[in-house]
DNA sequence: GCCAACGTTGGC
DNA sequence: GCCAACGTTGGC
């Protein structure tokens, strides 16, 4: 099983939002990086660190999982989407997702700060200067390492 | 709200 | 194929 780190912003789609909905389509990634992880890298049941980004405090705030194969992105064929890709077409879409499941909410969130602060995660793409991709592998040492920290 | 970092676009 | 301009991300 692989493990993944994908970013939210609480503001739009909070861990809190993915609780009352249960499961959500992952849509809006218009990152090639990132969609290769999605379409090439997870599989059913690999686990997810939901992050809150672009917030007052950034970090872990729990866990989701992958409950579907990677499938067009729907939002790409509607015009009336802000992810709307007049270059992308039904026969050869350009943009994939999957369906992202709820598991969890941590007892406390994980800062970006207190991660930082870990020798240990030092190497985790997630910190690495200047990194922005909303999608990311976690290895699984530091997994099972947040997880410590979690209390989970 | 600022701005550094980085990806994408498009002229050439 | 280069690279300047532009847009976006996301911490602060």
């Amino acid at each position: 099983m692989n493990h993944w780190l994908m970013k939210s912003e609480p503001d739009v789609f909070s861990i809190d939002d993915l609780k009352t909905r249960g499961k959500e389509p992952w849509d809006g990634v218009r990152n090639y990086q990132a969609r290769n992880f999605m379409r090439d890298g997870m599989r059913i049941g690999d686990r997810i660190f939901f992050y809150h980004s672009n917030c007052k405090v950034p970090g872990i705030v729990g866990i989701a999982e992958v409950v579907s194969e990677a499938y067009p992105d729907p939002s790409q064929f509607d015009p009336d989407s802000k992810y709307f890709d007049a270059g992308s077409s039904r026969a050869a879409p350009r943009w994939m997702l999957v369906d992202v499941g709820y598991v969890q909410t941590f007892p406390r969130t994980i800062s970006l700060d207190e991660l930082k602060s870990c020798p240990q995660l030092a190497d985790m793409p997630l910190l690495r200067k200047g990194n922005r991709l909303s999608v990311m592998p976690v290895a699984a040492g530091d997994w099972q390492f947040i997880n410590g920290l979690a209390g989970a």
